[in-house]
DNA sequence: GCGCCAACCGAAAGCCTTTAGGTTTACGAG
DNA sequence: CTCGTAAACCTAAAGGCTTTCGGTTGGCGC
């Protein structure tokens, strides 16, 4: 024992072992990680403060897949709409992650700057200071929301006896499967554009 | 010991005090209710199937605040807004619970009811039946999405340092702490009704 | 009156998180 | 090159949680 030739160790191998867990099983724990990675639990809290420390690595890990240069973009419209369907994808390539995250919102630095430059966006688009918040607040509702429902089992919407409820399995049956989520989503984010869209007073 | 005058425990008290311990902290355990109410941690398990069984009485038991009455009112968008707002205001009324609850989505037969009703409105109203599920699970999103911001800590916003991102500081500061929540909710309400309302072909 | 089973208790297995304290060994300062 | 420091790992253990299994007792139906 004793300290090893090259660490066994580090934050990326243990975020990136905790995501291997999460993916596979939903979930993950300390001693899970160590057995992976050959080596004691205790070891593991000599890098990393605690289990929450690593859901926050997680949530650097994954947030890190957002793009932050659709904001970049140009009509500021279509820029807040590209980058709201780049946070979603960036939920949706580890769906199982994400009750751990939804938990408490994403407030990582990285993010942020993101969430800077989208009220710049839309205080140079002409919005009122006052409605900057809650549009970007809503549209992240929109994302998160549709988050939750992509981490969800298709199944969840088998029912139990079609004939309690016949016209919601008829409207089931009209859409089935595939792309209900992703079809929802693009619903309410088109709302949501159609709407802030009549928000900016200088333009 | 042995079977008590007057049964001690039943789904009621279970849920009761699981509901308690939620709002206080956010979370509970078979344990911490067993020592509310004088018993031992074994004996819950007699009454309810697991933690995760109380975890469902506690999900039927918030659900059953929301009011599917709304959705007998006319107009249909009225009535659809109606329900929306008083299902987010179910999750309101315990927002540490939210965390426990959106894991996976509310599908108990009380409130598949509520689902039924409302796809009936929607094909009343003249939607095509492929647009009605799509619709549904946008406005799901919209109250699931904003129950989870209602959930976080409102400090969550309070910034590190206002200087890396000024204008985010800036815009935070026009709308200051309480209400916004509200007012992003109304905003992406809005912007989904008055896109939603422009569906249906018949009428 | 009698048997059964409902409702509680005690104990224990097996998991998890976290901390405390030891033991090597890499590394950098002198 | 020497040597102290601290990094990186380990063993051990406390304390919590979930869940199950097998008692014990007393209410209730027949």
């Amino acid at each position: 024992m004793g300290r090893p030739h090259k660490p066994l160790l580090d934050r990326v191998r243990i975020t990136t072992t905790a995501l291997e867990l999460v993916d596979e099983q939903g979930d993950f724990s300390v001693p899970q990680i160590a057995r992976r990675l050959g080596v004691q639990t205790a070891s593991v809290y000599h890098h990393v403060d605690g289990r929450d420390g690593i859901v926050e690595l997680l949530r650097e890990r994954i947030c890190a897949a957002i793009d932050g240069g659709t904001l970049d973009g140009k009509p500021w419209d279509a820029a807040v709409a590209a980058w709201a369907r780049s946070y979603r994808a960036a939920f949706a390539a580890h769906p199982k992650a994400i009750p751990l995250l939804t938990t408490s919102p994403v407030r990582a630095p990285r993010v942020l700057e993101q969430y800077e430059k989208a009220v710049a966006l839309l205080i140079d688009a002409g919005f009122a200071l006052p409605d900057v918040m809650p549009a970007i607040i809503a549209l992240e509702n929109l994302v998160l929301g549709s988050a939750l429902d992509m981490a969800a089992p298709e199944a969840m919407w088998e029912l139990a006896d079609d004939t309690a409820t016949p016209r919601l399995a008829r409207a089931l049956a009209a859409f089935p499967e595939g792309g209900r989520t992703d079809t929802a989503f693009e619903l309410a984010l088109a709302g949501y554009l159609t709407h802030v869209r009549g928000m900016p007073d200088g333009v």
